[in-house]
DNA sequence: CCTGATTCAGGATATATTTCCCGATTAAGG
DNA sequence: CCTTAATCGGGAAATATATCCTGAATCAGG
């Protein structure tokens, strides 16, 4: 009953189905096909019938997938539907902009405390949220029932502040850091720096790759 | 003569090891192996050999890689070793957050323009870079031979800014907008809305992810 | 100089993911 | 009601990626 083996790749695919749906359905689209979905975001209509298996909706022959259902379908599969609270430590860079954008709601997250080392960052004021010191983390985070973790501390700061989120209670860790953490078993990480995507396009510009597949 | 098929896998985990490869340099460490380097990371040691081995750089049985060779090596292969002119289409949200942080240098992007549709941003002066129209990106992309595109626009401008920058000679984009652009043929595009790495962390934190393998 | 332990290099195997394919189902039109 | 065309569902084949394994190279120590 449990779900079965969830390639990687396919959970990175959901949110852009999630994304295109939404604004299909914006447009008062109520059923779409695969064959429709792959022409509009260049993907194979076999592969996102697959990807679209794991959520449990079910699809009509010659007519395609009901939105409003696929949407839901996605937004509980990925557990965007539920709010769950969440700890940022990094009051400069990235953090700042993430809290500014105000886009967590959309995936399911409420911020309940902001915190960093550095001194000079204490007290101030962060889109509503007043900076305090990484010690408070750990108490804030518990009386919250935080489970997720979101760092952009510099990396030298990155691991102690997970493993001050660990011993909250925090289950799951969205590092932004330039150095990947540790955690123990149990707890899952995202080690994802930001610019590495430029990794990409920087070295398939260098090199020109040629076949164009 | 010219590199074979490439994995994605691993020019995602190429970053990883140069930032790594950077800091054990700090420390004074010359050479490293490729069993400390999984130790350190998290990672099989056969797959960072393999890694390593499209740099080109050869290690001693025994001892391990030069860690400034290697460093070098994998700087040279991402191309982040050159600098490249590069266009910037959003003053609002990440765009000012990416140019505030001052780390394009690193990935060897020079921006050399900042542009917005909204006409309340246009003249902004935004870490020194006055914001202006999206018109006039095709000709100051053009005149500074900027290859490189970075769009953090709403999602329902980010399509129009990519054809400009096609039009431009802009050949790699990187899309921060939350929906894909497609692009002709010949140009790379990353698509990736910034938050989709919540995707795997939420998910797996709903479903508690039973194995722990 | 010889022995043992470590590591590289690269082929072989296993696993994961994508792509292909076909039978079954449905809606539209004659 | 029957035919046609589009699409789903799911298994099979192909491809991509990760892991395992062996032999050769190198260094440290006796």
């Amino acid at each position: 009953m449990a779900g079965k083996a969830l390639p990687e790749p396919t959970l990175h695919r959901l949110p852009v189905y999630l994304q295109h749906l939404k604004r299909l359905s914006l447009r008062g689209i109520v059923v779409v096909s695969c064959s429709t979905l792959s022409r509009d975001l260049g993907l194979d209509s076999s592969q996102i019938r697959k990807d679209l298996e794991v959520t449990g909706t079910v699809g009509k022959p010659k007519v395609g997938f009901p939105v409003p259902a696929l949407i839901g379908a996605i937004e509980h599969f990925l557990g965007w539907d539920k709010v769950k609270n969440a700890v940022l430590a990094g009051a400069e860079g990235l953090g700042p902009a993430l809290l500014g954008l105000k886009e967590f709601a959309h995936y399911g997250l409420r911020i309940v405390g902001v915190f960093d080392a550095d001194e000079r960052l204490i007290g101030a004021d962060l889109h509503g949220f007043e900076v305090r010191p990484l010690g408070f983390l750990p108490g804030i985070a518990r009386s919250a029932s935080a489970r997720v973790g979101i760092i952009t501390l510099p990396a030298h700061l990155a691991q102690s502040a997970a493993d001050l989120m660990v011993s909250a209670g925090v289950r799951a860790i969205w590092n932004l850091a330039p150095i990947p953490v540790r955690v123990p078993a149990g707890v899952f990480v995202e080690n994802r720096d930001f610019y590495f995507p430029l990794a990409a396009l920087s070295c398939r510009l260098e090199r020109q790759e040629v076949e164009a597949k």
